[in-house]
DNA sequence: CAGCAGCATCGACCCGCCTGCATATCAGCA
DNA sequence: TGCTGATATGCAGGCGGGTCGATGCTGCTG
């Protein structure tokens, strides 16, 4: 636990190795695949799509635990690792806990998996 | 196991609804999450990685133990996987077997993730 | 201040998965 | 045919993770 900070920002940042190009380091490999394994669960990639999808683009707990038909401690949890993965930011306010996602988060991650493609080529230009 | 399928292929065929728009269907996010727990596990993308910056884009389970510093039957389990989530594909050749990845398949999933953005919107251009 | 409602945390159970060892299978070769 | 080497499969141990009930914490309200 302790460990609440993003592990999205550590890849984004110091620019991890995408799966591309040469052999992904192991250090990285471990980083990438922490972020996929927040993403690869029924109910979290259900959560981040109530989200993403709610009125004001977010959504507190009680929203959330009828949609997925889970009780609120176990949806709580998933918040939590979807928070702490780098995915959704949250924001209290008064007694309700209301979660969004992070704008470029997943897009990040997807940029990650693909090839150089269009966007990383074109640095020198 | 018999379950020997493209995981990807029951994706990308029947176009998956993707991480956007309205709430994802729970029958969807199962195969999502099933093709992205394929990829969250650093053994894994080291195998991907290594297997895409290999010199015919290709590798064999003997080229691929000493690197991961796994054994070989192990080695052989991850390919497995990979292979059944659509994301390898094998050509025994003799005695090797030789993997490469499948040409669109990490593209397909990253653009799952990714909302409209600029691909599915280009339809009718 | 007492009561209540929304969330987070804790503890526990259970299942699935990563790993290695042992073994089976199969192709090439003497 | 029998042997050797490259892979795949079976089996088992150990650990991590998803789930829930119970509980603690915190604002709001009467």
């Amino acid at each position: 636990m302790e460990y609440v900070g993003t592990a999205l920002a550590e890849m984004t940042m110091p620019q991890i190795s995408p799966l591309a190009g040469e052999p992904i380091e192991r250090a990285d490999a471990e980083r990438l695949a922490g972020v996929l394994k927040a993403l690869a669960d029924p109910a979290r990639l259900r959560l981040l799509s109530l989200i993403q999808s709610a009125p004001e683009g977010e959504a507190c707990v009680c929203d959330l635990t009828a949609p997925l038909g889970l009780s609120q401690p176990t949806v709580s949890h998933h918040l939590r690792i979807l928070t702490e993965a780098g995915l959704l930011e949250r924001e209290k306010r008064g007694v309700w806990a209301y979660y969004r996602l992070v704008p470029t988060a997943i897009a990040t991650i997807a940029d990650l998996l693909t090839p150089p493609r269009k966007r990383a080529t074109k640095k020198a230009r």
